[in-house]
DNA sequence: CTATAACCGAGACGGTACGTCAGGTCTTCGC
DNA sequence: GCGAAGACCTGACGTACCGTCTCGGTTATAG
């Protein structure tokens, strides 16, 4: 079948091109509740109405902007070595939140809070595919045996990214290297104590 | 020391009351984002103007009107075992977050993004009380030796509040009794595996 | 030279239209000062954005609703006689000053006090033309000799003018038949009187 | 009958004389219609409820206030020669109407446009009095006999003040020396021309 | 010489309107 | 026939004053 390019002007490249280098350069200055379709307008040397036309709100905008610059850099740690993996891959995730461009997902995560069908856009275009490199890692190491394989896959990725998160949004805690590596370690070897209960509690992996 | 009271006519308790309550049952009908500041003072029959004089923006007066239903359910458990307690906790904290009132927390994260002072008064004001209450069950688990007491307790809690309110957030998994059950085992005992690797990585409290 | 249309929506002469309409029939229940710039977008089914766009303030739009309804009525009495032409247009005038639709005229005036934008507005299209519309009667006397033609013609309408204006801001004299006929005999006559100092006061056109 | 002076705190006279001389100096900057109520109360260190309590309207105020420093100066020429004394008189009225003081003036009468009441109490206890002072050198001129006793005292008032109220508020002519002169000139010898017709017009005092 | 008024300053209050801003839609014209 | 330009209606913003209503406190007359 023939690709039926309809009649009239087509859709111009160029302009959603500028849309979202505009959008993306006013992300670095302020945050997206601040940002107005008028001003991405502006800058684009754009109508409004075309951004109206292929995108529901400028958080959609923002959010192809955002992923137009993060589907080039995952490199994925493989050092045979369970805890090292994931301290290097949390340091790297940790590192791009805080930076000025990561800062973007607390916004994402924010709008997410008020429109339901964005979180959704949100969590299959960004989360999982964010999460499923972290899932790689954690096979491997499953399959290795460093890590147990009867858990939920799901529920060890929100003990992986959930506690970063809380402190991004909440910014109680730090995000550096040390952080990474004390979380991957409690991670894994879990909070309980040395007492009879506490043994009780950890003797499933004890003979 | 004498209270000095100021001269002219003193505030209006009854507006605060009036403006609190209003703002939070319009909490309960829709997103803070879509509550404007005439809607509240419509509803409590109070001028704009009395709500920014005594608050800087929306945000501020919901945590305070959310504050004000806050303070009175808070029952600690204290069943002598660790796991039994926590589950209990984490259960509990969950159904109040799934719930439409507690919906409101996402919101409050959400307007932490944008504003930072807000962040700091909400972080003060809410997260910290609502996070001592989990600590006061942790330091009974770890001086009965249940828990891990060499283990920074702020981490610790970062690990009880950040995988739900990931969940909560992106709405991606359960908030349920099962989750509970799941997050506080997984996080006892740790999600290291089995094999020498990963009784190396676990090995700190085996002899 | 080809009249060139800018790009995008033109101004909509229905919006202009339906704001000069509310304003008119808000100007006939009550004063300027009490119509708001809402209540005139409210009853035109129009944005406030659209009145600031197009009028600096209130007045200018109450202004050129006023003119709207005046650039049709204009009858020049000429029965050649210059005395019968004075009171009838004089007459004329003050009836359409003490009508609801001409008490605007006042608030005009009043307006003027404080922005003397508006009042060279007003003067330029208003007062001149209808001190106009008294000039073409005047100058045809004075060709006719039935007015001295060596007076300052603008002196000679304020002398038609003002005693009236001031009738109608101060409200302490008749604006009736009665009055334009006192006012013009007067003016033609002059208030002097008999006695040789008189004689000598009014002696410029007596032998 | 003895005055019954009620108990209780007699009315302040300084919070009276403040008041007065903060609005004094107030419409020495601004329009009255940019003058608050508040903005009096502030500069006279004295509660918003005092005014209101003395005075209707921040008109009233004004208007008290200006009365204030009207009440000294006026001297009335009497030279025996009824121009010379008109013309000095006008003169001296336009001289004041036009300084910074006087133009106040037209805030009242702007505001006797709305406010029906001000209106009686400014034209009571402004005008009359300033009407009477003319009246006073019309008075002499007529019993000397060198203005017509036969006409209308109030009419020939209105010619008086007329013009010169619509130049003071308009700003279309001067209101200078020269045209107190041109003024007072004309007015006493009529606009009527030398023709037959012109000298019918006129004949009333030919014989 | 105490009690009772009426006054005063301060200032919070319920309102109304302001003039601005951005949202999202609609219309015109140029490419 | 798309898309820039831009005018439109809507609704909320945060501010300014309005005129009223407490407050605590200060005179002044009356008993």
């Amino acid at each position: 079948m023939t690709e039926l390019k309809s009649r009239g002007r087509q859709r111009s490249s160029e302009s959603e091109e500028a849309i979202l280098t505009a959008t993306l350069q006013l992300l670095k200055e302020k945050p997206l509740r601040d940002i107005t379709v008028e001003a991405i307008a502006s800058k684009a040397g754009v109508g409004k109405m075309t951004i109206y036309k292929w995108w529901p709100s400028k958080a959609y905008v923002a959010l192809d902007a955002f992923l137009k610059t993060m589907n080039k850099m995952v490199v994925i740690p493989d050092t045979g070595e369970a805890e090292r993996d994931l301290v290097e891959l949390l340091g790297s995730i940790m590192s791009f939140y805080s930076s000025p461009t990561g800062r973007i997902f607390g916004q994402f995560l924010a709008e997410s809070q008020t429109d339901r069908e964005f979180a959704a856009l949100f969590l299959e275009r960004f989360m999982r595919p964010r999460r499923e490199v972290v899932g790689v890692v954690l096979d491997r190491a499953m399959k290795r045996g460093e890590i147990d394989d009867t858990l939920d896959r799901e529920l060890v990725l929100d003990f992986m990214f959930g506690p970063m998160v809380l402190r991004l949004m909440i910014g109680h805690g730090p995000l550096n290297k040390a952080a990474a590596n004390a979380m991957i370690s409690t991670l894994l070897r879990g909070i309980g104590g040395t007492t009879p209960k506490a043994r009780r509690a950890s003797g499933r992996r004890l003979p």
